[in-house]
DNA sequence: TATCTTTGCGTAATCGATTACATTAAGATA
DNA sequence: TATCTTAATGTAATCGATTACGCAAAGATA
């Protein structure tokens, strides 16, 4: 095992001090020409490398920063990430991944063992369950940047990025409507979460603004898997009058109710027109492409980094809050793109 | 802000030193109950929390393990790493997360910055670029763990977690010659890399070992992508006499041929049995599901942390060398499930 | 020549925790 | 009472880097 070499080496190896060695390493002008041209020459030759370890220990900056998910096997919070180092990793930054599977217990050890970590920053995606906001305030406290994105909670000082949901429910529903549908029902999420009640809020709106009966029938509560989907289509196709789009607030429901759909003999845009949310991978390999809502993760984790780097870069007595909230977009795909000769 | 408090603070309100507080915190019989008590009772008052940091300097240790990958955004990947978190975790450990796009130069920069951060254990998924071995002997030179997972390279005293790619295409191909395929194609990925190139030799040895004739001309190499593989099969449906199954070494060039086949007019698995493999989620959702090799990453990823632990765990003296070969899963699914009466 | 600047580098403190070694005081023993 | 244990705590070094402050030598100025 190779010993780790420090300024220490470099300096007895040169008769001069781990002072000098240090300036000359960083370039501090009152270093002589000479000086700092050996130094350098004997780092490279000795392959020294600074710990960043004893840098964190004296300067409290770490160059971590932690990312809080429920799961990282989900397309959407890899993405995110992904966006989020992208970004950080030309600063030299390094991410620190915890998830939580929305436990409230493990969000808050999570919390606490990054704080204990002394890392820079904290980007969270908060839980539903989460109450125990004198947990975050202790990252306030400490005057480290907590950002939330995806899924936030309203706290003074705390910037986040979101999407407009009821952006995206308006949209996805105003497509149906502009593409002759009238009758649509909505496959909405667990509306205590304000991101479901606000594509819910969108799509209702949709169809107030374009005169359609809003009818609380049409909307069916389901779990975001392709099971839920085909259990709640069973309720769907047992309503009278039969609807003829709907507008689903997830890709797997989406999935499971064009499975029943298709199992039920109805055809698909024809008979039932789809937009799902999320824009999974699955919606553009399926054989039927699936028009969705797409929540550019990519964007949400380069965005939410930049908040992060403008904070750091910012006087600490200035206190920056942002809140950014994207515009999804819509994906028309065949689910939901009726050919003229067959419409009805 | 609130200032950090540290043991000196501690040992400050209690008139004592430093010295003690450490001990008594951590169990040190050589304290008084009394003191003992004292002081744990102060710091949960003070909300004193441990300073990793400065531990990390002191020890050596920071308990933080680097993750270098292409990319998280994939399936594979963003499952091993869960798989990575979830074992590691309990133990106190953190993952940081490396990509590279399978960059070379990335590759070692990574190195680099997760040696400076003072990491303890490196696991990696090596890109075929990666030449330069010399990077990776600094990380054996400084008797940290490297643990090649997926993808790997000869070195002395390195572990590795891999699949039995050979396995995963025998058995994919055994599948298919068992339930009547005769004249069976095979996407092949690029056969310079081995983990492509073993599950050619598995879809090779399957034949012989089952008297069917290999034809070079049945191996079409593709990319593992959508377009590569709707590409492919239009290679495919030239050939003659035109083949009855493929076994395809990517589930998404697998998408791509089923999408092609449909297209023009085949049925699947009529006409065409089909394997894929990788279990991408996609492969389940699709309206025909596709059957395909798991490759356990969750378990790799398990396994990859274990080894890690073991080494952690023992004494220095000892260098552990593990090769773990996981046995890949066949899934079987719709496109390779031939309904009897309909069996040619 | 005497004094003042400037340049270049050394000294030593600091970040927060751990720990080998030293020290003190109380109780045990002869 | 004198000496020896032993229990409990203090002292100070250490991990590796940065940096405020001090100081010596060289050149500048009067």
């Amino acid at each position: 095992m190779s010993p780790r070499i420090t300024i220490y080496d470099i300096a007895r190896e040169l008769n001069i001090t781990a002072a000098t060695v240090s300036r000359a390493l960083n370039n501090n002008p009152t270093i002589s020409d000479k000086t700092r041209e050996l130094v350098l020459e004997k780092a490279k030759e000795m392959n020294y490398r600074q710990n960043k370890v004893a840098l964190a220990l004296k300067s409290g900056k770490t160059f971590n920063v932690g990312v809080i998910v429920p799961r990282i096997d989900r397309s959407f919070f890899a993405t995110v990430i992904k966006g989020i180092q992208d970004e950080l990793y030309p600063h030299g930054y390094h991410v620190i991944i915890c998830q939580t599977y929305d436990q409230k217990e493990s969000e808050i050890d999570n919390i606490d063992a990054l704080l204990n970590a002394q890392v820079d920053g904290i980007f969270m995606s908060i839980s539903n369950a989460m109450t125990e906001l004198s947990e975050l305030n202790r990252i306030i406290k400490k005057n480290i940047p907590l950002i939330f994105f995806d899924r936030k909670r309203e706290m003074p000082g705390v910037s986040s990025v979101t999407i407009n949901d009821f952006e995206g429910g308006y949209k996805a529903t105003e497509h149906l409507i502009k593409t002759g549908c009238k009758k649509i029902a909505h496959f909405a999420g667990d509306r205590t979460l304000h991101i479901y009640r606000d594509r819910f809020e969108g799509y209702k709106k949709a169809l107030l603004d374009y005169k359609l009966d809003f009818d609380e029938n049409y909307v069916i509560e389901t779990e975001s898997k392709v099971e839920a989907g085909m259990e709640a289509t069973n309720q769907l196709i047992k309503l009278n009058p039969l609807p003829d789009a709907v507008f689903s607030s997830s890709d797997f429901a989406a999935v499971g109710l064009i499975k029943e759909l298709k199992a039920n003999g109805y055809a698909i845009p024809d008979d039932f027109s789809i937009v799902g949310f999320s824009n999974e991978p699955v919606t553009q390999f399926m054989e039927l492409t699936i028009s969705s809502v797409d929540q550019t993760p990519l964007e949400m984790g380069r965005m939410t980094a930049q908040i992060f780097l403008e904070q750091m870069n910012s006087s600490n007595q200035v206190k920056i809050e942002k809140k950014v909230v994207l515009t999804p977009r819509l994906l028309v795909r065949m689910s939901s793109t009726k050919k003229v000769k067959n419409k009805k």
